[in-house]
Order: structure tokens, then sequence, then C-alpha cells
DNA sequence: ATTGCAAGAATGTCAGACAATCTGCTTGAC
DNA sequence: GTCAAGCAGATTGTCTGACATTCTTGCAAT
């Protein structure tokens, strides 16, 4: 049997449910960036004691989903576009990576998971619910990174996205991109159920690239 | 003048000063893989309350250098040599990447740096000191990261480094293993003032191979 | 318009408390 | 003698309340 099974449940904290509370909060771009967030305001709306709130504040730090400035509090960072730049290329090495080795080490079972995330994501794409079309993607996604056989890229990966994925919310809604999104993964999809690593690697490239270009596009409109 | 000049000092505050002092001490090998850490304890030993205590145990355990179970709380992960392969694989794949972009962009001041940096490496790898060797080593690794031009890269590099720091300490030590180090960090260097990039990544590459064949080596010979 | 100051707000940090949970040891049954 | 049950101590999760320090803001004065 395997070594790890970690059959532990976790049971779940105030520290724990405030981080995820807060993390969506954000991700769903409830605070402007540059805001300063008020420790005391934050306690009454979550309803728990200012100690377990600095806490979660803390794991958000960590994150870089926040900033925390001493004497001064927690406030929500303005991403630059060159640290989105930067993240992208990053992303673009991870995910190269990722879809090189899922494609020569997925299991049947997972690969019927992609499919099933990609048709997910063919739904989202023709309406207009820009949060589903991000939920799916980021599905896909994760099913690649799971499956890659390194659970650092993954963890890694996990973190860079947080940080921009309000940015895809925003390109998503650009006029086209989810139906180029579309293609694109369908693409990756396609190599990496054919076991072609080259060709993943190659589409996987050219998927992040436009995504960046998409995501500066709408970042451009928007000043 | 540049934008982002950040003149603003940062106070030092309880939890930094913890978070430091606690890192430090997991780096130095001070706690055994998997002890717990037992809060009371740590308090009076660093003369802090509780809260304070726990807002910097969320910071690392954020980092991965603790692992906090609910109603269990904070522990040194022992590092399995899986997750350290994952690790040293994405290392490589960052390591690569920034030793290119360094070497097309590194400026000429930056380089002197970095070879004054190698030749403390080389002070120190003359000697037992294998903490200077560490330190010194890693030096020469952030000069690099830092001229990739991608800050991304390096924070992320740093934390995956962080993890496996006192692996380098054991495999440091093993016969012959800090004069051949020195001799891969010299030809990458090497490649780096000859504004080399392919060459770079080549010899990055082999220098991160051989790190962690010299990893699996001191870990299997201590068990 | 700029400077200086004072009141108010917010943070950094601490002390103490209590319930829930875990751990180890004693006790009892077989 | 071994194993299970149960109890006491240890430890964590969380809250309340407090206070000094630092930041912010509005107003007065130059």
């Amino acid at each position: 049997m395997p070594t790890d099974l970690n059959l532990r449940i976790s049971p779940r904290t105030v520290q724990r449910e405030t981080v995820d509370k807060l993390r969506l909060a954000i991700f769903s771009g409830m605070f402007q960036p540059g805001s300063r967030l008020i420790e005391s305001q934050l306690c009454a709306q979550l309803g728990i004691s200012r100690p377990s709130l600095r806490e979660a504040l803390r794991s958000l730090e960590a994150e870089r989903l926040i900033e925390i400035v001493p004497n001064r509090g927690p406030s929500i960072p303005a991403l630059s576009w060159e640290v989105a730049t930067a993240i992208y290329e990053v992303r673009e090495l991870l995910e190269v990576e990722a879809a090189g080795r899922c494609a020569l080490r997925i299991s049947p079972g997972q690969l019927r998971e992609l499919e099933k995330s990609l048709s997910a994501f063919e739904e989202a794409a023709s309406s207009n619910d820009s949060l589903a079309q991000v939920t799916t993607a980021a599905d896909f996604y994760s099913i690649i990174l799971a499956n890659c056989g390194n659970p650092i890229l993954e963890e890694v990966h996990r973190g860079l996205v947080a940080r921009i994925s309000f940015f895809r919310g925003r390109s998503m809604s650009l006029e086209g991109r989810a139906q180029s999104s579309l293609a694109e993964m369908r693409e990756i999809f396609e190599c990496i159920a054919a076991g072609d690593e080259k060709a993943a690697r190659k589409a996987s490239k050219q998927h992040v690239l436009k995504a960046k270009a998409a995501a500066k596009r709408s970042m451009d409109s928007e000043v």
C-alpha cells in the first residue's frame, strides 16, 4: 500500500476558513489594488477575533496576495505590468515543462478527466460567464500540473497563477479571447493525448504567449 | 528617476525578527526533522508572546519550512528524497533559464561582483568550513538570479533553495564535492562573462545535475 | 501654499483565559 | 502478561481586553 496515504482529515479551523474566504475575495476583485485592509473592519465582517485574522493575513502575505508594511498594515498590492510579465514568463517555463512531462506519463483515467475539463471550458467559453471561464480553464491546467509527476512544479505554479488570476478574468472578456483560448487548449490536449512530448511543449508555449499578449491588451485598453 | 525607488525603511518588528531567527535555526539544523515545536517553549526561548509567535509560524508555514497540522501544532517536515528530487528538477529549470538570461544582460559591475563571490567560494572550498561554503555558494547563485531580469524567477528560486539548503551543507562535506563544485561554478562564470547564453545554460544544467547527484549520495550514505 | 501641530484611527504587542483536542500513563479485564 | 478503556496533563485554537507606538488627517499659523 502507499506509504504516505494521508487519511488524516484536516479540521477546518477559523484561520484556514479565513484565508480561503479572503483569498476568494481578492480573486473576485472585491478590493481595489492599492487599497488598505483595516483589521477591525475585517474582523467585524468575518466575525472573528483580531489574532485569528492576523494569522490569516500573514499566510496571505507569504502568498504575496497582500502586502503588510509595518505600522501601516495590510493592503492589496498593485500588480505592475512588469511583474505580471515576469510571472507570465515563469509560467511559460513551468507549464511547458509540465505539459511535456504530462504527455509522457498521464494515465488514461486522468486523460479522460482532462477531456472532461476541456468540455467544461468549451461550454463556459460559449457563454458570457467569465468567472466560469476562468475556473474551468484553471481546472484544465491544474489537471496537467497534477499529472506532470513533480509536485513542486505544481505547487509553484499554483502560487504564481493565484497572483494573476484576476488578469485572466479581464482578458477572457476580450472579444474572441475565450474562443481562441479554447482552440489552443484543445491543441494542447490533443498533443498530450497523443503522447507527443515535443508537440505538447510547443502548443503549451504558444498558449502562454497568447495569454500574455491578451493580458497586455486588456491592461492597455484599461489605461 | 526610478519610479519604484523604495526609500521606506522597514522597521524591525517582533514578528519579522522571529521569522528570521526561526528560519536560521531551521537552516542550521537546530530541530530534528519530524520533531514538534511547542509554542510555549518557543515563546519562552524567544521572549515573545504567543500571538506574535503564531504569526511568525504562519509565515514559516507558507514558506513550507514548517508544517502546521490543526490541533497538533507546528513541526519540522521530514523532507523525503522524492520531494528533494522534485525541488532539484525545478531548480534546474529555473537556474538554467536564469544563467542563460544573465549571460545576455549582466552589467560589468555585477559581473565583477559575481567574480568576487566566486573567489569567496574558492577560499571557502579550500577550507573545511562547510557553512562558509554553503553561504558563499548561495551568494554566487543569488547574484545570477538577481541579474536574470526576472524578479519572479529570483523569488521562486529563493523559496525552493531555502527548503533544501541543509542538503547542501551535507553534500558539500562529501569528499571532493566542494572542489568539483568550484570547477562547475567557474565554468558557469566564464560562460556568463563571455556572454554565451547557450553555453551558460549548458554549464548551469550540468552543475545542478551534479549537485543533485551529490545530495543523493550524501543522503544514501546517511541511511 | 507650505509648515507644524494635535486629535483620532490603526497597528504591534502583550497578558490571561477557556474550551477542544491530543498524548501518555494508569487501571482493569481477559 | 497483554491489550483495551479511561482519565489527567499537556498543547493548541480562539477570544477578550488592554496599552504604547505610529500613522493619518484636519486645522491653524506663517
